[in-house]
DNA sequence: TAGTCGTGGCT
DNA sequence: TAGCCAAGACT
């Protein structure tokens, strides 16, 4: 591409954005810290869900050392329903890390930057740039499609050494002081003008200077690898329900839903009924042999990589005291203070759908 | 390198 | 509806 396509590039792009950029929370912002936090949210997830976390999330963490100094179920409990959980525990992690190591000032070169739990190639150059305005490429999966569009790049972008490819060809795009405003154009205009599944070329700013486009290929870019099919598994859990209380365990740090909360339980071996599986899961789990009681709900959720339906029971202990074989702690609690205990998003329907069973129940006892 | 890690919205 | 996709990072 020569250099005036590429000032031209410039120009219209920087142009576009200032009379089409999204008004979003975290833009306008100056403070590395909150364009870190909205940059961690926005990953693999969409605008519109992050923006009531961020306000939540700055309110209760203005600073990085409110975060350093929070207990983690604090920050996985501001985190519940965002998903990747891990993203809120690395957070932590290198909010403490900033505090100890770099006198709590986050460091503004990507180099130093990507050596932070939770921050890779991506977020390492939207802070540089859009947070300490440096010369900085953020290529994003607005972006990767922007470029290998622009480029009719045919290249597999799932490649690390393709991403690189377009990386530097991003790089060579960059105006002088503006790479914070230009890596934003390039990212919203993949997300509202150069989409996925129906690009508007026709509205696009720099159309002219489209390879893809004048080729026609920009409906087959980017190339990318088709997923495989995801398994589903069938899951039984128990309800200790005594006095008002529930038995729940918090999961192990590591993997998925690591530190949040459940309800003890497992996946249905080959030739199990429900019976048997809630049975030796529970003697596993918490060492205790169980009877089965009612059924209670039926809970259908889809992970990125398999499905489950998980079937619950009420359970009672016939021999044993419950203790923590494989959560990392175990707790009976409240039924009515189940909400102050991070989870995902079937545990959480559970536990809502057990307080309103209580709810109603105690309506029917007042009646 | 390729699999893992959540959830919601859209088709 | 079942699958795809979204401001990726880690192992």
């Amino acid at each position: 591409m020569d250099s005036s396509t590429i000032i031209n590039i410039q120009k219209k792009l920087l142009i576009w954005y200032r009379s089409n950029a999204r008004s979003l929370p975290w833009r306008g912002l100056k403070d590395p810290y909150l364009i870190w936090i909205s940059e961690v949210m926005l990953q693999q997830t969409q605008v519109e869900t992050v923006i009531p976390y961020f306000h939540r999330w700055i309110d209760r963490f203005p600073d990085i050392k409110s975060v350093a100094y929070a207990p983690i179920d604090e920050i996985l409990k501001a985190w519940e329903g965002l998903g990747y959980y891990s993203r809120a525990r690395n957070i932590k992690k290198t909010a403490e890390i900033i505090l100890s190591n770099h006198v709590g000032v986050i460091p503004s070169r990507p180099i130093d930057l990507i050596k932070l739990p939770g921050i890779g190639d991506y977020i390492a150059g939207a802070i540089a740039s859009i947070g300490f305005g440096l010369d900085e490429p953020a290529l994003d999966a607005n972006g990767i499609r922007v470029i290998s569009r622009l480029y009719d790049f045919h290249g597999l972008v799932n490649k690390v050494a393709n991403k690189k490819i377009l990386k530097e060809n991003l790089r060579t795009l960059l105006p002088n002081g503006c790479a914070g405003d230009f890596n934003q154009a390039i990212m919203d205009l993949g997300s509202m003008v150069c989409l996925s599944a129906n690009p508007d070329c026709e509205s696009c700013p720099i159309q002219r200077e489209c390879m893809a486009f004048s080729r026609n290929t920009q409906k087959d870019l980017p190339v990318g690898k088709a997923r495989t099919k995801k398994p589903h598994f069938n899951v039984v859990a128990g309800i200790f329900e005594k006095n008002g209380k529930v038995l729940i365990g918090k999961r192990p740090t590591n993997g998925l839903l690591g530190g949040m909360w459940e309800f003890p339980g497992g996946k249905i071996e080959e030739g199990e009924d429900h019976n048997t599986a809630l049975k030796r899961e529970l003697e596993e789990e918490l060492g205790v042999n169980i009877k089965l009681r009612d059924a209670f709900g039926e809970y259908k959720h889809a992970y990125t990589h398999f499905s489950v339906t998980v079937f619950t029971y009420f359970v009672e202990i016939v021999e044993g005291k419950p203790s923590a074989k494989v959560a990392e702690k175990i707790e009976w609690v409240d039924i009515r203070s189940l909400n102050d205990f991070p989870m995902g998003k079937v545990d959480r329907s559970i536990s809502n759908d057990l307080q309103e069973k209580l709810d109603h129940a105690s309506s029917v006892d007042s009646v």
